[in-house]
DNA sequence: AATGAATGAGTGTTCATTCAT
DNA sequence: AATGAATGAACACTCATTCAT
C-alpha cells in the first residue's frame, strides 16, 4: 500500500516534514515560505491553502516534534528498571533527539519572542512534561532508596535546568564523540558530585 | 558638571547602549537600524558614520558585554577562598548577569548561524574562558583537597554545559526567586549529586 | 481580439519595452528599478517576480535589442550585390538602428565596469559579429575585384572602430540630416580615402 | 624651492589631480566624494571649501584635461610639415593621451546626460576645436596638392567621427600593440581607402 | 485542490551635502 | 583654512501574504 514517494501523502504532512528540515537547519526566521515550498514541491500559494501562515507551519511542526520526543522518551524510560539507569536513558534518548539536527528550533530564542504567543505554551507544555518526567525519576529512586532526595520539585528543576545546557552543544564546535564524552561526566557529576564526601 | 543626558555621551556609546537594550529584547534579526537610530536619537545614516554595519554594532555590543562579563566573574571568583563558594559565586555572578536582561542574546541562536563568522569566535572565545576559569577553580578545589576530580578538562566541560542551562530559565516562566532557588539547587547537585553515596 | 493596450501582452516583454526606454534615455545606472516599476505600470515588487535583478532586465533589454540589430543589418547587406554598396547598407541600418534612441546604452561605459561580467560578454560578443560581418563584405568584394584589402582581419577592425564613432553623435549636437550626411562622408573617406592618389 | 610633497600645494590641485585619477578609473558616477577626499588626504567637508560639489570638482579635471590635450595636440600637428604626418601626429598624440588611461571619463555618456549641463559645452566645445583642428590639417594638405578634399567642414567631421572609435578599444579588449596596429590600419583607411581605384 | 501573478511594507546600506566649530 | 559629525533621500532587493481562477 505504502509508495516511496512523499508526494503521494497528505500534503499537509509533506509540508510538515520539508519545513521541519529547514526550520531546524535555518531556524524559523531564515526559512521562507520560498523554501518551504520548493522543498515540498508546491506552489508557494498552496501553503496558504493548508496552513494560515508561515507561524501555523512551525506550530504544526514544532508540535510534531514535541509529540516524537515524548514519545521516545517515554518509551526509554520505561525500559529501565534501575533508576540511575533510568535517569540517563532519558538524558540519552534527549541528546539522541537533539543531536541529530544541529540545531534545534525548539531553543530558537529569536522566534521565541516573535511569536511568543503559540510557541511559548507550546514549550512551557514541553519542559513541564520534561520536568515531570525528571521527578517521576527521581521519585522512583528515592522509593528503591537509590536517590537522596527530599525537595523533589526543586531537585526536578535543578536537574532539567542542567540539561538544557546540552542543547548547545554548538557554543564550542564539539564533536558527537566528545559531546557523548562530556554527557557521560555530566551525567555522573548530577549523579555523584564533584566533592568529596 | 555631569548632566543626567545620554546625549553629552560620546555617540558610539549612546549606540551601542540603546541597541543593546534592543538586541537583548528582540534580537539581532528583529532590531532594524531604524529601532536603533530611533532609541539613540539619531539618523539612520549616523549609524553607519560610526559603525560599519549592523553586524557591527551586534558585535561591539557582544564584545562589550563579555568584557563586563569577564571582569565580573572574575573578580567575584577571587574574593572568596574556599573552592565551593568560589564555583557558587562563579555560579551566581554568572547568573547576576544573564538574568539582568530577559534575553540573552549571547545564546541567540539563528542570529547565531546568519552571522557565524564574526559571532562564533567571540562565543567561542568566551565559552572556553567560562572553560577555563571553571577548570581553574577545580584545580584549586582539588589542591584544597575538596573536590575529588581527575578528569579536569571533561568535568569542566560538563559542569559548563550544565550551566549553560541557566541562561534559559524562559523555559519555565520562572520568577526571579524561583531561579535562585534552582540555581542553590542545581549547585548543589553538581557539588553533591543525587546518589546515595 | 488583439486590444491596442500594452497591459494585455505578455509582462515579461511590458517591463522590457517600458525598461528598454528608460534604458535609452537614462542609462542603467540612472534608470531605478522604482522607474521601470511605474513605466510598466506593476508593482516595484512585481519586477522580481519576472526579473532576478535589476542587471537581469538590462541585459535582457540589451540581448533583445542586439538580435533585432543582427537580424536587420544581416537582412540588409544581403540584399545589395555591390559590394560598396553592402558595406554602405551595413553601415546605414546600423546607424538607423542607432539613432532611433539618443542614447545607446549599448555602449554606455560607467556601466560596463560596474557589470562587465554580464555586458562585456554581450558586448563582445556583438563586436565579434560585427567584425566578422566587416570581414565577410571585405572578402566578397575582393573576390569581385572591388576591394583592394589583403589583411582582412586587421581592416576589419580599422573598419569598424571607425564606424564605433558613428555611436556618439551626441558629441557635436548634430541633427538627424547632419548626422546622415557625416555618415555618407565617412563612408566615402573609407572607401576611397583623402589622399590624392 | 619645489618640494617633492604634493602636499604643499595649491590644495585645489592637490585635489583636481587626485580627483583625475579616479575619474579616469572610475568615471564620475562610481567615484564617491569619500574617495576623493582619501585620495586627496583631506577631510570630505574640505572639498566643499574648494568646490562646490561633485560636479564641480569633475568640471574642474575635465577642463584641465582638455586644455593638456589641446596643447599637446596642437604642438605635435605643427611639428610636421608633410599633411599626412600632420594627420597621423594629430591621431597618434591623440591616442597616446586617451590609451594612457583604460577609460577616458570625457567620452562617459552616462555622466554626459546626468550632467549635460555643464560638461556638454565643454565636450562640445572640445569636439569643435577638434574637428577645426582636422579641418586645419585639411586645408594645409590640399594647399599642398596632397590631399584631395572639397567639402572640408564635412570630411574634417568624418574623420573626427571616424576617430572616436579609437577612444572605445575596450569594446574587443584589444591590447596597446592591437591598437596601435589597429590604429595604423585605420589611418591607411582614412588616407588611401579600401577601394581599388 | 491548487497555483501563478502580484504586491506592500519593509531592510540594510550608500552618498552628496550641510553646518557648527 | 579645515573638518568631524550628522543627515535625507534614495537604492536594490526580500518576503509573507492575497486573490482570481
Amino acid at each position: 500500500m505504502k509508495t516511496g514517494m512523499a508526494e503521494n501523502r497528505d500534503p499537509r504532512q509533506v509540508i510538515i516534514v520539508a519545513a521541519k528540515g529547514l526550520f531546524a537547519r535555518f531556524g524559523l526566521g531564515k526559512t521562507t515560505m520560498e523554501d518551504i515550498a520548493r522543498a515540498s514541491n508546491k506552489a508557494k500559494s498552496t501553503l496558504y491553502y493548508y496552513f494560515k501562515s508561515k507561524e501555523d507551519v512551525f506550530t504544526s511542526v514544532i508540535m510534531l516534534e514535541i509529540a516524537g520526543l515524548k514519545a521516545a522518551i517515554g518509551q526509554a524510560v520505561r525500559s529501565e528498571d534501575d533508576p540511575g539507569d533510568r535517569f540517563r536513558v532519558f538524558v540519552e534518548t534527549r541528546l539522541k533527539y537533539f543531536s541529530k539536527k544541529t540545531d534545534q528550533y525548539i531553543s530558537i530564542r529569536e522566534d521565541y519572542h516573535k511569536h511568543h504567543g503559540l510557541i511559548n505554551d507550546l514549550l512551557d507544555d514541553y519542559s513541564q512534561w520534561e520536568i515531570a518526567t525528571i521527578k517521576r525519576i527521581l521519585e522512583y529512586g528515592s522509593a528503591k532508596g537509590v536517590f537522596d532526595v527530599h525537595d523533589f520539585v526543586g531537585v526536578s528543576r535543578g536537574l532539567f535546568l542542567a540539561l538544557k545546557g546540552l542543547e548547545y552543544p554548538w557554543v564550542v564546535d564539539i564533536s558527537k564523540n566528545e559531546l557523548e564524552k562530556s554527557t557521560a561526566i555530566l551525567l555522573d557529576i548530577l549523579l555523584k558530585g564533584v566533592s568529596r564526601n
